[in-house]
RNA sequence: GCGGGCGUAUCCCAAUCGGCAGAGGAAGGGGACUUAAAAUCCUCCCAGUGUGGGUUCGAGUCCCACCGCCCGCACCA
């Protein structure tokens, strides 16, 4: 409530003078406390490594934000990732947390090299320039890393220690080396993984993606399918990562069956996830690239053709060709497929199927070849009108429903009751999916198998700014991995930009200055492929730990204590990719004995994005609103408070919604009621003597209240990170102030006041760090604001005389009795019967009394 | 098609376990102060919670079905 009812709509004049204040103006100390901060380290946290003093107590919290990419200044994303998880650090600190919050950058990348073939700087200076100006704002902008934990991970301190987790990996049979059909960026001259690639283009260039053979890197993630999937029911993220995991993962539960060719009886392998539609089954399909037919089709010029043809396009575009304006126009691309030279026998009753090779079955998934069962599988279904092939029912739908072999058009796939397939007729399918499986396996026909969708992980690119393979090849040991003790391999300095294709390979004495470390081979090569950055980022949060150790990547005591990261923030773009690798990361070397922990990031924080106008803000939409121009016209502080007064973390900010000029008018008001208190104590010589004139208690009572209610409620929104609901209690606070002030001698509530612009400054010190902290000192308080504790509101402060309860009769709001708190059931019903007389018309059937909270009399008629 | 989320005042948004729909902000109208403007201050205006059912003494909140919008994923056998 604003107010007391006694205060309201009463002006009394001010007594003397106006008070001359100063107005608030953050430029006059922001950067001047920002520079202090800065050389005074005031929030860094002595690296774990060194701390053993702290390890296992329980006031620990690893803070991590995801580290961002150099690429140029901070924009309004980071600003908001960077506020928000400030405000929870300087929160968490207040509260007698010790609190890790280190800061990186994610430094290897495509975006280096660009500017070094476009405009010809070199790409470190390029980096290192852009992080200096990323560092300059985060300081200006008030957010409290630890300065002496930073890392880059194009430092070659850093990177030999991501070679040494690759080694690690290779030794351990997790990275391995083979030919694949991989996706070929033709514009960024370079491979990519299958998840940068968007709509069968790549994800930085948009080019169409090709794919060509050729032998690359791979990290073993499938070998971990199972417990990636399993670890997502242990960690507290947002629902839609750990489905978009799941979905990513996709774990399904089948059979393996063996065919046989028609001719000659070689067998075949088919993996299913309904093997109860065996009976169904009236063609076979092979991927075209599978090795059984090319050995068959060899020297067939159509098949040359179609093989060629489809393997130039990537998965994806051989799986889509259903976007949104084809499934709009009902026009599905087509499937393409040929029929091959020779059939296929089934072996549960014995039937020829003729066989094709098809676009829509894949090489890399389950074993490279399908039965078709038209009838219950969609994909079947289409191909099988299309060829004008045969289909056979063998589930009558639970619906009711009939399908008419020779017209349908919709395959069904849902429950239903198996029919058409000898002894199983009559069972539920899944039953019958069980009994067909036992009995292929009793038959040694087929056996019960589990497949992912998740593919091992590509991680070689043919890029110079990242961190090289740290793998020797020779014509005699093979693969020969670089001594642990000659890391890093580094990256040469005199990279040459101006020709395509990759520098390193190019690079006049980086591939041949090398011998075999096993044999002292001088044919021996280099590796010159660099790995995928999401190589670098899946274990910087380990780096973290001690980022200056030249004798270990991380101090495996340290690791036990601080993994899993208790709370990660950043966008959610890296739902699937940098996250699920990270968890790979730290299951992998939990296995090799380097961490104890299952998981890296405990808790995950997706904020919002930032947006203008319902769209994502963009250089090419022209609605980019800079954060320099923000911190520059209203203050470090107001940026601050607008993006966590804008909406819970989690929600996307609107930024055409929002108004620094309103949260810079309530930081105002904060300002002028704090300096103008100070003023008045001044003059009147301060607090003690204002005091002793005698204090209003009524209003002083008021005051204090107001301000215990504050620290309550916006204690409890910071503790649920609510910190757009934490600013509304602050400015209620402020309104209080506000009106007892206008409305009164300021003199008899002075002390009050003073009390609570002390509180109010603390609650807001995590969210305006300069503002808080300039008033701070004014107010001849000691040391800083963010090294005291969190204010807790006194209790008895917060205990009513009398609350208001509402009276209903049959749910409709009649009246309200003024009660004590804790007046028991009966008391309460007594006085409710009393109060709402009027209206029991008739016989009270039920009464709900919830104490404290509301009366419900239920009245028949 | 599958998954996740969201629909509350002119706008952005609050509302513990289901318990008086309005905390906070913005915009707008009126006013005070001022030579004027800015700033500041005061005041007013504004919804019954997307639609239809259900459960309940009581529903913004829970359940079912729809509508609309946003974000993922999507021919993986």
């Amino acid at each position: 409530m604003r107010g007391s009812a006694s205060l309201a709509n009463v002006r009394l004049p001010s007594s003397g003078a106006p008070l001359q204040t100063e107005r608030y103006d953050p430029s006059s100390f922001e950067e001047r406390l920002a520079q202090r901060w800065e050389a005074e380290r005031t929030s860094s946290l002595t690296p774990p490594a060194a701390d053993t003093e702290h390890q296992g107590a329980l006031d620990t919290f690893y803070a991590l934000t995801m580290f961002p990419y150099p690429s140029g200044d901070l924009h309004m994303g980071h600003a908001e990732i960077f506020t928000i998880h400030d405000a929870l650090v300087r929160h968490l600190r207040m509260t007698g947390h010790r609190v890790l919050n280190p800061m990186g950058w994610d430094a290897f990348g495509l975006p280096a090299e660009n500017a070094a073939r476009q405009r010809g700087a070199d790409p470190k200076a390029w980096t290192y320039a852009n992080i200096e100006e990323q560092r300059r704002t985060i300081v200006r902008l008030g957010y409290s890393f630890d300065w002496d934990t930073v890392l880059r991970s194009c430092d070659p301190e850093y990177y030999r220690w991501t070679q040494w987790v690759f080694l690690e990996l290779f030794d351990a049979g997790l990275a391995y080396r083979r030919e694949a059909l991989v996706n070929w960026d033709p514009v960024d001259r370079t491979v990519l993984a299958n998840e940068q690639v968007i709509d069968g283009r790549g994800e930085r260039s948009g080019a169409l993606v090709e794919r060509i053979p050729r032998t690359q890197w791979f990290f073993r993630i499938t070998r971990y399918a199972d417990e990636l999937l399993d670890g997502l029911d242990t960690i507290d993220w947002p629902d839609r990562v750990k489905n978009a995991q799941r979905a990513w993962i996709g774990r399904s539960e089948g059979a393996e069956v063996t065919f046989t060719t028609a001719d000659d009886g070689t067998e075949v392998l088919v993996y299913t996830t309904r093997p109860d539609t065996l009976y169904g089954a009236t063609y076979f399909v092979f991927a075209p690239e599978h090795p059984l037919v090319v050995a068959r089709m060899a020297g067939d010029a159509d098949y040359d053709a179609f093989r060629e043809e489809v393997s130039r396009r990537s998965d994806v575009e051989r799986l889509s060709g259903f976007g949104d304006e084809e499934e709009a126009a009902g026009a599905r691309r087509a499937k393409r497929g040929m029929r091959l030279s020779f059939d296929v026998v089934n072996p549960v009753d014995g039937s020829v199927l003729p066989a094709y090779a098809a676009d829509y079955v894949l090489m890399d998934y389950g074993t490279g070849a399908i039965m078709a069962v038209p009838a219950h599988d969609q994909r079947d279904l289409d191909f099988a009108r299309q060829e004008g092939i045969e289909v056979r029912v063998v589930i009558a739908p639970d619906d009711g429903s009939t399908l008419d072999a020779a017209t349908m058009t919709q395959a069904w796939s849902g429950d239903g009751t198996t029919v058409n397939s000898g002894p199983y007729d009559g069972l539920a399918w899944p039953e019958t999916k069980r009994r067909i499986t036992a009995d292929l396996e009793a038959q040694g026909k087929g056996r019960a198998t589990v497949n992912f969708r998740l593919r091992d992980w590509l991680i070689s690119r043919q890029r110079s700014w990242g961190a090289p393979i740290p793998i020797v090849h020779c014509p005699d040991c093979g693969q020969v991995a670089v001594p642990r003790e000659q890391l890093p391999v580094r990256l040469p300095d005199d990279l040459d930009f101006t020709v395509p294709g990759s520098p390193l390979d190019l690079h006049p004495t980086f591939k041949h200055d090398v011998v075999c470390p096993a044999c002292g081979n001088e044919d021996a090569v280099r590796d010159v492929d660099t790995m995928d950055t999401f190589v670098d980022s899946s274990w910087y949060f380990l780096r973290f730990l001690d980022p200056t150790s030249e004798v270990h990547a991380w101090p495996r005591d340290a690791a036990t204590h601080w993994l899993p990261v208790d709370q990660y923030t950043g966008g959610v773009e890296h739902a699937i990719l940098h996250l699920l690798y990270s968890r790979f990361f730290v299951k992998a070397l939990r296995d090799l004995g380097h961490l104890a922990a299952d998981e890296p990031f405990a808790r995950l924080l997706n904020q919002g994005q930032v947006i203008m106008g319902g769209k994502a803000m963009s250089k090419s939409l022209g609605n980019l609103v800079a954060p320099k121009a923000v911190y520059e016209e209203y203050g470090a502080d107001t940026l601050r408070a607008t993006m966590l007064f804008a909406s819970a973390p989690e929600d996307d900010i609107d930024w055409a919604d929002v108004s620094p000029t309103g949260m810079h008018k309530w930081l105002s008001r904060v300002w002028r009621l704090s300096v103008e208190h100070l003023a008045r104590v001044a003059e009147s010589g301060g607090a003690e003597r204002v005091a002793s004139g005698g204090e209003d208690a009524e209003r002083a009572l008021d005051v204090r209240r107001a301000s215990a209610v504050a620290v309550e409620a916006a204690g409890r929104e910071y503790a649920a990170r609510k910190y757009n609901t934490a600013i509304a209690r602050m400015m209620e606070l402020t309104n209080t102030l506000n009106d007892v002030l206008r409305t009164g001698e300021a003199a008899p509530v002075e002390r009050a006041v003073g009390e609570s612009l002390r509180a109010l400054l603390l609650l807001l010190a995590p969210i305006a760090p300069f503002l808080t902290e300039e008033l701070w000192g004014r107010m001849g308080e000691a040391g800083s604001v963010h090294d005291q504790a969190f204010p807790v509101a006194d209790p008895a402060l917060l205990v009513r005389d009398e609350i208001e309860v509402p009276v209903q009769v049959n749910g409709k709001l009649r009246g309200r009795v003024v009660v004590a708190p804790g007046t028991d059931r009966d008391a309460l019903e007594a006085a409710a019967r009393i109060e709402v007389a009027a209206h029991l018309t008739g016989e009270v059937i039920k009464v709900v009394v919830v104490p404290d909270r509301m009366v419900n009399l239920v009245v028949r008629g």
